[in-house]
RNA sequence: GGGGCUGUAGCUCAGCCGGAUAGAGCGACGGUUUCCUAAACCGUAGGUCGUGGGUUCGAGUCCCGCCAGCCCCGCCA
């Protein structure tokens, strides 16, 4: 309904500029015009939309709101545009303006969506690429839990993204350099050379046992650490011998990867840290001609507005350690520099989010600020960090298996499809229903793979999120499988001889007639589809389309219920089943919007 | 010491630009099935929105102080 809200936002405020000309001109004078507060209502019984402009302007008026309510509303029902749209409307409370739609332009809306794939959503078009930044595992090491939040919430961003239109550049910004690599292959130059020239001569599990010992001798050898520095020196400064064993590892590692992506069926773009190598030069090169770079302790470093350490200096973000290398934060720089550029060195976006945990929160700050300083981000572009919170588990601590390790994503994501089949299974025996083993599986692995997903996305991702296999598979509540459910109901109304296709755009049926409350309920939910889309496309919260689709999901449930469908009379019959059509279509969509597949039968 | 985030029902969490009597789900208690999958629906109980001030016609929401928890703070990413 973003396009009935504009409307009446617009006759709304013509109809207060109306009633107060004076106030009006003032407002527009002082850069702050009058507002007419438009807001989807509070409570169904207000009716849909409420506007609460009225309330501010008792002060500046000398009047009392209900009294300014009254004459917007007098100038309201002069404009026959409003009066074609909505009924009559209720002043109430202090001064709120309740306002109704009148029923059939609800039903002449959800008419409309019957024939439209984007269901309401505009389609941009022509705007500069969007870059989403996430997941980013480290080369070496396998995918962990904490790759889980970035990974499911940078594809749900970018899926939303895409679907408005927007050219979007999904890139895995990958840990494919800097020390952790020098590490790794001075550890490996000494126990396992072979690792270095021959393609998976260890296998990924021995790699991440290598890497460990490596970061344990890097931690309390100075010897180790040294050398490990110039092998990184000699790295990024072009080594053959080096870049041969990097190059090794890091196939070994993107096979590892690929396996998961496929598992949860995201697509990224690899462009880890090493593609930003040949700019890093630049970056000293153009902070030292902003004469902003600053030579410190060895270090060449850009020290931060507003921000000050331990004793009140100003901190500083390093970009070329005191032996020559350059760390993260010269690489972020140069991807900022390079995904704001124009082609070829560059993107040419107009919008970069990255998706990494609130730990990163200060060290993107400080990039960001450097970035601005050196003239990196056009004046129309934006930079976002885009945060979430730790996984934790029940214990409210930070997710560990029972040996105290890190929790590795196969793992988990094998742990929710067993538990799922596990229930699938049980409720067959239960129901006494026969299943063929192709549908047991296809149905667990959706289930489970769509209950970790949905789980983590439902959640504000500000927060910390507490992981738990038992809630987020459990059939009530706000949880994957309830909403497929939701789904599939639907589905069985299709099989049992609902044709799902009545009422749309290609019958010649008669328009369509809602009764019941239930009815008139799930229109209402269904219409609200674009806002939370755009919404979502700006604040960048998944948890507000997961909102969205549980609750449309209940709207639905109490219709279901309490409304019949396949045995009700025409013309009530074909209308439900447009009502029970536009609901899975919303579902499918919403739901694709998060990556979460749906299922015709559960 | 400085900075960031968080604090809402027994538990897990929503709460949009400040708006009407603060909402879900789980758990607890009580109901509903000759009917499209009951993986559902209906109802009851449950709140000093951490705390003290301030701004406002109006504060869970904005500002300041305090308390508690988590995270970050020079050459790891």
């Amino acid at each position: 309904m973003l396009r009935i809200a504009q409307a009446l936002n617009g006759q709304l405020l013509a109809a207060m500029e109306r009633a107060f000309p004076e106030a009006a001109q003032r407002a527009r004078e002082a850069g702050q015009p009058l507002d007419p507060q438009l807001a989807p209502a509070s409570k169904p019984e207000f009716g849909d939309f409420q506007a609460n402009g009225a309330l501010p302007l008792a002060k500046p008026l000398g009047q009392p709101p209900r009294q300014i309510a009254q004459a917007i509303v007098v100038q309201l029902a002069a404009d026959p545009a409003f009066t074609e749209l909505c009924l009559e409307p209720v002043i109430a409370g202090p001064g709120f303006i309740n306002l109704t739609l009148r029923p059939e332009r609800l039903a002449a809306e959800v008419q409309a969506r019957l024939g439209d794939s984007r269901l309401g959503v505009p389609h941009t078009d022509g705007t500069p690429p969007v870059i989403v930044d996430f997941s980013s595992p480290n080369i070496a090491k396998e995918m962990h839990v904490g790759h889980l939040r970035s990974t499911i919430i940078g594809d749900a961003l970018a899926r939303v993204l895409e679907f408005r239109g927007h050219p979007v550049l999904r890139l895995n910004h990958v840990g494919d350099w800097g020390t952790q690599f020098g590490m790794l292959i001075t550890h490996l130059k000494q126990v396992a050379p072979e690792a270095l020239t021959t393609a998976d001569a260890v296998d990924l599990g021995d790699l991440v046992a290598f890497y460990r010992q490596a970061k344990a001798r890097f931690d309390d050898d100075e010897a180790f650490q040294t050398t490990s520095r110039e092998e990184v020196v000699k790295l990024q400064g072009g080594d053959p011998v080096s870049l041969k064993a990097w190059g090794l590892l890091c196939d070994q590692s993107r096979r590892e990867f690929q396996k998961i992506y496929d598992r949860l069926d995201i697509s990224l773009c690899e462009r880890g840290e090493s593609f930003y190598n040949p700019y890093l030069e630049a970056v000293i090169a153009d902070l030292e001609a902003s004469g902003l770079l600053v030579t410190d302790d060895g270090a060449r470093c850009v020290f931060l507005e507003g921000m000050s350490g331990k004793d009140g200096t100003p901190l500083p973000v390093i970009v070329q350690k005191s032996d020559g290398g350059f760390n993260y934060a010269t690489t972020d720089l140069a991807a900022i520099r390079y995904r704001f550029g124009a082609a070829p060195d560059g993107d040419g976006a107009c919008r970069v989010i990255y998706v990494t945990d609130a730990g990163q929160a200060n060290h993107f700050a400080g990039v960001f600020q450097v970035a601005r300083r050196a003239g990196w981000i056009p004046s129309h572009g934006s930079v976002e960090h885009v945060p979430f919170g730790l996984v934790q588990g029940e214990d409210g601590k930070k997710l560990k298996t029972r040996a105290g390790d890190t929790v590795r994503l196969r793992d988990l994501l094998d742990e929710a499809v067993e538990r799922a089949d596990a229930d699938l299974r049980r409720r067959l025996a239960e129901e006494e229903r026969t299943e063929d083993e192709a549908f047991i599986q296809h149905a667990a692995t959706t289930v489970g793979v769509a209950a970790v997903k949905y789980a983590d996305l439902s959640q504000n991702r500000i927060t910390n999120y507490q992981f738990s296999f038992d809630r987020m598979l459990a059939l009530q509540g706000n949880t994957a499988p309830y909403l497929l459910y939701a789904v599939v109901r639907i589905a069985g109304i299709a099989r049992k001889g609902g044709d799902l296709e009545a009422g749309g755009p290609g019958a010649a049926t008669a328009p369509l007639t809602f009764t019941e409350p239930q009815e008139w309920a799930l229109v209402r939910e269904l219409l609200k589809f674009d806002a939370v889309i755009a919404e979502v496309e700006e604040e960048l919260l998944p948890n507000r389309l997961c909102t969205y689709l549980f609750e449309l999901s209940q709207v639905f449930n109490r219709f279901y219920d309490q409304v019949p469908v396949l045995k009700a009379d025409e013309p009530a019959r074909c209308s439900r089943l447009a009502l029970c059509r536009l609901t899975t279509d919303t579902l499918k969509l919403g739901l694709g919007l998060l990556g979460i597949p749906t299922l015709e039968r559960m």
